[in-house]
RNA sequence: GGCAGCGUAGCUCAGUGGUAGAGCAGGGGAAUCAUAAUCCCUUGGUCGGCGGUUCAAAUCCGUCCGCUGCUACCA
């Protein structure tokens, strides 16, 4: 069997994030981990995230909270890892970029591609504030723009006219963060990695990829090789991060700290690192990463498609760079799943303008599994898709409460009050059940492939049609109705319901966790051994024999009410 | 400005050359086990506009309009 890695782009530290970030990387990578785990065993699946702690947002955000930076760091890592935990997001380790197993892979790479020479020393010209006593970003200097005069224009892009600037190009520039006019461009060193010497290997590997990946990942790749790739500064003059070794350039580059943009996907190896240090099996990260050891893995990287740049050509050129003078090659994504985005009725979620979901406010409200759900049925993967209340209303309501949750409670509250406690034995299978075999061996079939796929949209519908499928099948056996004159035709009606239940737990595992728990413990089922179906439908529903106990659980779903409803879109900044 | 993606039924979206599809909403019916839930049937679209290629275009090409995003030192 062979292994698969994920890994869902690394949520940056600066404060709790919003629907948007879990429904375009981190719940999508959750959902396939599970399933593949499901289908091949755990063993064979492993699951890796982390906090992104580096850079300067990280910086000012903890200047901004009085918190010396690696305290703020730690306390949001502490922070989001017990949201993702309240989101059931099943990481087989979630860890930091900031840990000492990412600085030395870190190290380890610029040592690398330094004695391959894939790096050099460039001087640049950066903004420097007397005031705040650090270099500046060029977006956090903000002047005139010369172009159309707007006076609040950042040194990246002009926000009014969006006519693309330079930080020296500004009028009257000051810093962004203390106002301060005293600023003055100095020279700085730093090392650039030499993208634009794999501009052809990368390309040759992303056209290889055009059929396989989706459209949002080889547009985004393309149009960046189309315009040519620079090389690309990749350290920065910053307190926190990891420091370029001394070895490296003579130890010009001394006090200097990697660009968070470089030692980020490295962390995947490092969290990798992080939880085979932990497991007390230190080299178990080997077999995953490096070549010949991991022959058997494939490696699916998720993302938002702001991070594709960096994915398609930073992190890969600083493999590929690596390898070319090693014996033991690092591996190589192979598959990049990429989202648009989930705006929030049709604009971007804002945190500045308090538009949207945070993910700590999502759980205040309902439990994970209305949520995550949600984000599947209706992922950004074709285009950008929006959220609104109504929308996820009528889908809670109508999909989790009335098609599945009532499913169940019309089920076991029948088959309680008739026989009972315990699966009844008598009566057998007929054509009802054979059809429903039937069809639950091709919506199986689809779901399963549409999984496997990534096809996340449609992976929900599928799931979707098996719970409607369901209800099918007891409307038309309708033991309700053959109670009074056939007990036995009943009774094993009912058998097969219960089943259903089962194979629904298994089923609806990878999407919504919690409550395919609940349901397989309701039905006497282990929920920690869900086994995705591989064999005839007909014996999937026959698992649950006669005589198993059986509970009626708590309604599964409540219902989104109307006024609700205008609450959360007051409370949100929803506007209809 | 340049580039990219999108524009299909009231809503959310499939469909990429061969007689327009799904779910929801709307309408009608059945059933009464169940969270008044379910099941069946059904109304509804000149596939953003215009032009072209083709026996045949939602699908390919051109052009225009609209929305969104990206434009490399935010990540």
């Amino acid at each position: 069997m062979s292994r698969i890695l994920i890994t869902s782009a690394l949520p940056y530290v600066n404060g709790i994030k919003h629907l948007g970030n879990l429904a375009g990387s981190m719940l999508p990578a959750d959902v396939y981990a599970r399933f593949q785990r499901a289908r091949r065993g755990a063993e064979n699946v492993l699951y890796i995230c982390a906090t992104d702690e580096h850079g300067t947002p990280a910086e000012l955000a903890a200047l901004e909270e009085g918190l010396p930076i690696a305290d703020y760091a730690a306390k949001y890592h502490r922070i989001q890892k017990s949201i993702y935990d309240g989101f059931q997001l099943s990481f087989d380790y979630f860890g930091r970029s900031s840990s000492p197993q990412n600085h030395a892979l870190t190290q380890e790479f610029a040592r690398t591609l330094w004695a391959g020479g894939h790096l050099d020393v460039r001087t640049t010209r950066q903004v420097y504030s007397n005031a705040d006593k650090r270099f500046l970003p060029d977006r956090y200097v903000i002047g005139t723009c010369p172009h159309c005069g707007y006076d609040r224009a950042r040194g990246d892009q002009c926000e009014n006219c969006t006519r693309v600037l330079d930080p020296v190009d500004l009028i009257e520039p000051r810093s962004a963060l203390s106002g301060s006019p005293d600023i003055e461009i100095k020279d700085t060193s730093h090392l650039f990695l030499k993208q634009s010497a794999f501009a052809g290997e990368i390309r040759t590997w992303i056209e290889g990829k055009k059929s396989e990946w989706g459209t949002v990942v080889t547009s985004i790749a393309l149009k960046w090789l189309d315009e040519g790739l620079r090389d690309r500064g990749i350290t920065r003059d910053l307190e926190w991060g990891v420091p370029v070794p001394d070895d490296i350039a003579d130890g010009k580059l001394k006090g200097k700290v990697f660009y968070v943009w470089f030692d980020a996907p490295i962390e995947y190896i490092g969290a990798t690192r992080e939880w085979a240090d932990a497991k007390g099996d230190p080299t178990a990260w080997e077999r995953w990463w490096r070549a010949p050891d991991n022959a058997d893995v494939r490696y699916v990287e998720f993302m938002g498609k702001d991070n594709v740049p960096f994915h398609t050509v930073g992190f890969p050129v600083t493999i590929l760079g690596s390898n070319k003078s090693s014996n033991r090659p690092w591996k190589l994504v192979d598959e990049i799943k990429g989202f648009n985005w989930l705006n929030y009725y049709g604009g971007k979620f804002s945190t500045s303008q308090k538009r949207g979901i945070f993910m700590d406010q999502a759980l205040e409200i309902l439990p994970a599994d209305y949520w995550r759900y949600y984000l599947i049925a209706n992922a950004p993967e074709s285009a950008d898709s929006s959220f609104t209340w109504e929308h996820f209303a009528a889908t809670v309501n109508k999909d989790l409460a009335d098609v599945l949750g009532n499913f169940v409670n019309r089920v076991l509250k029948f088959a309680t009050a008739r026989f009972g406690s315990t699966v009844p034995a008598e009566g057998k299978d007929g054509p009802t059940e054979q059809d429903l075999a039937i069809r639950l061996e091709r919506l199986i079939g689809l779901y399963t492939v549409q999984l496997e796929e990534m096809q996340f949209r449609k992976a929900a519908q599928e799931l979707r049609a098996i719970w409607v499928a369901a209800n099918e099948y007891v409307a038309v056996a309708a033991p309700w109705t053959t109670i009074k004159t056939d007990p036995a035709a009943s009774a094993a009606s009912i058998r097969t319901a219960i089943n259903l239940i089962g194979l629904i737990a298994v089923l609806s595992a990878p999407i919504i966790p919690q409550t395919a728990s609940a349901l397989a413990e309701a039905v006497g089922l282990d929920p920690n051994k869900l086994i995705w179906p591989t064999g005839k439908a007909a014996d999937e529903l026959r698992k649950i024999k006669a005589g198993q106990a059986f509970t009626v659980p708590p309604v599964l779903f409540g219902k989104l009410l109307p006024d609700q409803v205008e609450a959360y879109e007051a409370r949100f900044g929803g506007d209809s």
